[in-house]
DNA sequence: GCCATTACGCTACGGGTCGTAGCGGAAAGC
DNA sequence: GCTTTCCGCTACGACCCGTAGCGTAATGGC
């Protein structure tokens, strides 16, 4: 978050409910205007604060959708299905689906697009977002292992590291190159063909 | 292109100078400004037309910089190294290379983020850039076929559209996630690791 | 209960970009 | 030379940005 009121400070502490309205309506804003549509005087007339407000607690438009995006992406599960192929399936869909929804879509690429640029944000989208999932990764790994369906993980630190970097590029990768740049659905038929890919690799029979 | 001028047109052609230079100070303007601060104003000051110029060739920011960044994708080559990894690596290093230069990156998450509300745009982008470089994956599963490295296409047209697509999702999706949303670089140990996953999968022994 | 301190709502403002309209002149084909 | 289209230029209203200033509200410390 970005207002963390420091607790034995003086004077009036802000509202935790404004932040929430705030999210909310910056959620809500996106579904009906999109990224490039919309305004902070907008979001602010629609959480019910006034515009400084917002700007004394984010420094700008990109911020705000990082905040409002990364709330949802927390609401991903990794689920026990039996078999690393099962787990894998399920937690896909649920991105997929969280890929669907338009406040997701249209705030997700723009963020990205502007930490081309913009090196802070860019920090920002990674604490807030990407190592946050990577506990899904992690988990669908040891569970595998435990399984015996992938190898253990290596002793070495960064060796381990950098196989949940690659597999969490690849997985993210795919599902959101598919889903916005291709623009077709990742629906079960896809994800099942993915996960073969990705388990057994291109050479595989199909 | 947009501004194909039809043959038998009477009066005064469109200058195909003037093309020109508009995508280029559009290149230019996303290295020094990004996307978001780019400004038609400024594009057309660089390129030496006026403002209105570019407004009567493309309907805004979006299209222009889709055709600005399309014509880098047309560099890329799927160069022959004799095996199915060897090429890959080949043409994923330079794609890599492409993602690092700072006209595509910002531009071309930007597009993709607006494309997420604008069907035409994202059709643009679709026939442009992604269907044009779809290419590169037929030609590599042809000769890796060839070599016995892949089984050969399959019969059903539809299935083997449907692989091509996979595969294209996979790569790209993966190289881009990993430069622009991780922000790690693309380097050959990372592509070699990468090339293994794609080609053996998860399970294999590294 | 009073006071220092901070948060909040409101208004107003300069600065910038957008996208369009209208004009006169330039460059092509016939 | 005529028509047709393109081009450069200027000007314009509309909108959004981000900030400043003010009076007021809500806390914690004493």
């Amino acid at each position: 978050m970005q207002s963390r009121t420091p607790a034995g400070r003086p004077g009036r502490p802000r509202s935790a409910a404004a932040d929430a309205a705030i999210l909310a309506a910056t959620r809500q804003a996106l579904v009906e205007l999109g990224w490039s549509k919309l305004t902070l005087q907008d979001v602010a007339t629609r959480a019910g604060v006034a515009k400084t407000t917002l700007y004394r607690r984010w420094a700008g438009k990109n911020e705000l959708v990082v905040d409002a995006v990364a709330e949802l992406f927390d609401e991903l599960r990794l689920p026990d299905r039996g078999s690393l192929a099962a787990d894998i399936e399920g937690v896909v869909l649920q991105f997929a689906a969280l890929l669907d929804r338009p406040e997701c879509r249209s705030g997700l690429m723009a963020v990205v697009a502007e930490s081309t640029r913009d090196d802070p944000l860019r920090e920002r989208i990674r604490t807030s977002i990407v190592e946050r999932q990577k506990r899904l990764v992690l988990e669908g790994r040891a569970r595998a292992a435990e399984r015996g369906e992938l190898p253990p993980e290596p002793e070495d630190a960064e060796e381990a590291a950098r196989t949940v970097d690659l597999t969490f590029d690849v997985v993210a990768g795919a599902v959101v190159h598919r889903t916005l740049v291709s623009g077709k659905p990742a629906d079960e038929d896809w994800v099942r063909s993915f996960i073969r890919v990705l388990l057994l690799g291109l050479a595989a029979p199909s």
